[in-house]
DNA sequence: TAAATCATCGTAAACCTTTTCGAAAAGCCG
DNA sequence: CGGCTTTTCGAAAAGGTTTACGATGATTTA
């Protein structure tokens, strides 16, 4: 195994000092043109690289960042990313990844290695609302920045990017009823899980405003582990039923596949006789027939806010940086009863 | 800023050594069992946490590998990504990720990088083929072990892990011929995409199989940016044309999409009128209507199986480890002409 | 010409750990 | 009780780099 070399090994083959080589390659003013040339010359032909783990450990300064996401192979996880590293790579830091696969044990043990790993910050989408406060007392112990994504936070000191997600379950709600659509059905999720929440809580607001009644047989709650089978099942359940939906709005793109299932299979059409509108703008979303009405999650807009954030928060020690991104209704065929597009107006309140 | 807590400060305060301390805390031998239980109560009541930083450079052992991928939100690479990170926190190594979004000099930049921070190895999905010479020899002339993906290496010497893309298109293309389909077109990557030409060899290996003549009118180039809109030109050019095909056969799933578009607009029946396969499995694939016939692709597995290959090569050295995964068609609904599923089987040759 | 300035370089400490070596104290044997 | 091992601990070096400081010789200034 050949031994890394490093500036001794330069500074041995011409005979001038360590320093004198640091000096060279960092650029410093107090060195000889001349010396400097032929140093440089060395550590290419010596094929020489900067050791980042000793550079952090002398200035005390670790240019690297931590993201904790619960499932990277989700899309919308996924562009998130992309957004973090994107800005992380133009800014000329380290990304380091972690994924939960939703268990809590797990992201606490990659908080623990980032922590040992000296992270400058951490971009986290935590993966339970109650283990959030014991994992991230973690960071805040060692007053390590951390940026909360598509999650609001518990402490109100905390930084945070989301999504106005009552809004944008108002905003699809609203164009059912707009529509026409007079029985609108909500597939939610879990009952601890606060964007779903948020979400039913922006469905009903706009069931309110029309003076459509609240039918609590009509919402459904999917575990949210295989969304496609629980929109399947669902909608057989409320088409079946003698309440019978026209309508049906879900807290993921996922669960709206579901429902194209089960609506297929008992040859009831989308939209004429079913309205549906999903949430997230997932890949499959346009794929769909007909096309899936959604509401828009730019994951890669709100990595980079993320980021900008934690990079602030990280050099200025800002605190409470807080962005909610407005939701915007994406309207495609599977919510047009009429068959034309009517332009929409996108905010409400 | 509060200064990170050390060895030093616990050693201090408690009036022993740091070597006792660094001893308690690594559960050496020599050490009194009492004043070991001393420094883990002040330890833990100082919230001590290693700096893996300085444990490296003193150990000179980098428990981290660095992970490149040309997009972090294409759903196949996200997979890769989750299985390697999966072993990866299993062994206890750090996963740096860089994206290169396709750019050569991103790609080499992301290297030099982990060069710097002395990564353990590499599992790189190279951008491009040509780049591939330059950006390795980097990490070779470091000794560096990387691991290729789903691109077949130039370097005999390469490890590498990917799929069978020839037999890949041959049993698409045989599926397509025995359920009856004469004329079948396939839709091709780029030139210099390896990937592409072997699915494309196979393709014409079947076609020469079972006497169907090889018609180059009936083999389109998509540039790969957007395949659902070249997908959906070219289905268009081909189903207007004279030459007109009774099947497509995609070399991705992407494209498969536009040519469900195409297919609806002219109001053309796949897949009675037109047979559709495409590759890779994506989560589309089970969405569209009618489901999509294609070739899996297991991304988790084929990371799990890059980690473990490079776990090997930076233990034990080992080199030229290659496994390349079997093909398996995954049959549904767009390929079948007789509607009737008939059992198939897997393997060719 | 003595003194002051300047350009260039080296010494040593520091960052935080681990590890080798040796030292002190305590226990054991005859 | 003298010599032995055993237990427990500390001093110091090492890992690769940066930096404060001092040193040297050369050049300029008065």
């Amino acid at each position: 195994m050949s031994k890394r070399i490093g500036l001794k090994d330069i500074a041995k083959s011409l005979n001038v000092s360590v320093t004198t080589v640091s000096r060279a390659l960092n650029d410093k003013f107090d060195i000889n043109p001349e010396t400097r040339k032929r140093i440089l010359a060395k550590a290419e032909e010596l094929n020489y690289r900067r050791n980042a783990y000793a550079v952090s450990l002398r200035k005390n300064e670790y240019f690297s960042i931590g993201v904790i996401l619960p499932s990277i192979d989700h899309y919308f996880f996924s562009t998130v990313l992309k957004g973090i590293m994107n800005k992380a790579h133009m800014a000329n830091y380290l990304v380091i990844v972690g994924e939960t696969t939703h268990y809590i044990q797990k992201e606490q043990e990659i908080i623990e290695q980032f922590i040992s790993h000296c992270v400058s910050g951490v971009i986290i989408s935590p993966s339970n609302q109650n283990s959030l406060t014991n994992n991230l007392e973690l960071l805040r112990r060692k007053r390590i920045p951390y940026i909360l994504v598509d999650r609001p936070s518990l402490d109100v000191n905390d930084s945070f990017v989301k999504y106005d997600d009552i809004n944008g379950g108002f905003l699809a709600t609203q164009h059912l009823i707009e529509q026409g659509f007079k029985k609108i059905a909500f597939i939610k999720g879990l009952d601890y899980c606060v964007i779903s929440n948020a979400r039913l809580e922006g469905y009903k607001k706009a069931l309110k405003k029309y003076n459509l009644p609240i039918d609590e047989d009509l919402i459904k709650t999917s575990n949210h582990m295989d969304g496609n089978a629980d929109g399947y099942l669902y909608t057989r359940q409320l088409l079946l039923s003698a309440n019978k939906p026209d309508a049906i709005f879900t807290v993921t793109d996922d669960i709206a596949t579901g429902v194209y299932s089960a609506a297929k299979e008992l040859k009831i059409n989308i939209p004429k006789d079913l309205g549906v509108v999903g949430y997230s703008d997932s890949k499959i979303a346009t794929h769909l027939d007909p096309p899936l009405t959604t509401v828009e999650q730019p994951g890669s807009e709100m990595g980079e806010q993320a980021f900008d954030f934690l990079q602030q928060t990280i050099i200025k020690n800002n605190s409470q940086l807080k962005r909610i991104f407005e939701a915007r209704l994406i309207i495609r065929e599977s919510s047009l009863k009429s068959a034309k597009l009517k332009v929409h107006k996108q905010h409400s309140n």
